[in-house]
DNA sequence: CCCATTCTGGACTTGCTGGTCCATTTTCTG
DNA sequence: CAGAAAATGGACCAGCAAGTCCAGAATGGG
């Protein structure tokens, strides 16, 4: 059963017309999330972004009619399009033990080095309910990694490695859980052995399943 | 091994010398924290809990010296405390599946009521890095919560309803993870899915252990 | 080459919000 | 009951940051 074909971004704004234009805007969101990135949303002003893209208040204005909310808008959407991009390619091939094994280490080490700004969390509390797209946003990529987690689970179970009894949507809706939850605690202890913990302990999860015997 | 007796509460000021002076510094808190649950950090401003409370500038100032961060940290340290405290009973007695069960209900009851705002984030977020305190605050919730949940689990060991083997430390910061991501999740997407998926799955994973035979 | 459109620069306005200050009232103590 | 300390009221201030505006430069199509 084919998932609906969701477009993967849904266009905040019309890209600039010409060349120059798309340009300026791109670097206008790329700098923006650097800054935000940097010094969390609560303390980054226009002018921040404004000075780091080398561009002036027109600029922001002209590509972002309505203002501080559309452009973090768009960073959000910016940033939400690289969560999943940086767990590749092992999110995407997760049908082997050792692939999951590899993915559990890049998700440990790219959280571990972001440190302790979470973009796209504090960038939805900011935006806020206010705007309903800020939520799409954010449902979405959910929608998208827990259906990779799923994937890789019924490649195990095609390869025999997990028993085909196991409720995959409901594991990787649990495992999707615990990472967003350790990738918290982290932010906000600066400890990541919740993160590990949830993914070692999903993981174990699956192997520990009935008829799954095949433990390397 | 008992833990080290760390003091459930810092006292961020030391609170007013007469009865009245504490009774209006409880009050500010407590209609702040509403407030902020209600409207969210970013977009409350002194005033309006000046008028939710009843209370003057001075009053706010008087009972924190250092403003508005002051309030949002002590805010913190309220809500922190009521987060553990809500989940009882049964978060203290968790020595029985059935048990365990009532305590899930519980907290996805209490998570859905409370709807879209997670008052202790949004507040990190906003207090930020600035104040050490923050951090203070949510890793001593954390480690006071993680903690709970091991004894439970430790009482299912000394029942024999779970293997002695289990890792229960880190079975305990699993299900934790799993629970901030689940609420983290349903903050942003209104779903609950995953936090029951995340609570359903811990749970099972302790059952599923072996030796633990008894099932009810 | 010309004209419309797009893009850019930066000064300016304006509203808001955290924070200050002091006068006044209430409460505690001896 | 007096005097000190605490508590309260509310006007006032200053800075900042979002948003506006218009003039002028680049660009692109015909």
């Amino acid at each position: 059963m084919p998932h609906a074909p969701t477009p993967p971004t849904l266009p905040t704004t019309p890209p600039a017309p010409t060349a120059k234009g798309r340009a300026t805007r791109a670097r206008i969101v790329e700098g923006a999330a650097e800054v935000l990135r940097e010094q969390g949303v609560a303390f980054t002003t226009l002018d921040d972004i404004r000075a780091r893209t080398g561009t002036s208040k027109s600029q922001l204005f002209h590509y972002f009619p309505d203002g501080k909310d559309e452009l973090l808008l768009a960073v959000a959407q910016f940033e939400a399009d690289r969560v999943l991009e940086d767990q590749q390619p092992h999110l995407g091939r997760l049908d082997s033990w050792e692939s999951w094994r590899q993915w559990r280490e890049l998700v440990v080490e790219r959280y571990e080095l972001q440190g302790d700004h979470c973009p796209l969390g504090a960038l939805f509390l900011q935006v806020g309910r206010s705007r309903p797209g800020a939520r799409a946003i954010v449902t979405e990529l959910m929608r998208q990694w827990q259906e990779q987690l799923a994937r890789g689970m019924r490649a195990l179970q095609a390869k025999g490695l997990v028993s085909p009894a196991l409720d995959v949507d409901r594991t990787a809706a649990a495992l999707l859980a615990g990472i967003q939850g350790g990738v918290t605690i982290m932010m906000s202890t600066g400890d990541s052995t919740h993160l590990k913990a949830a993914l070692d302990t999903g993981i174990a999860h699956l192997r520990a399943t009935p008829d799954g015997p095949a433990r390397t």
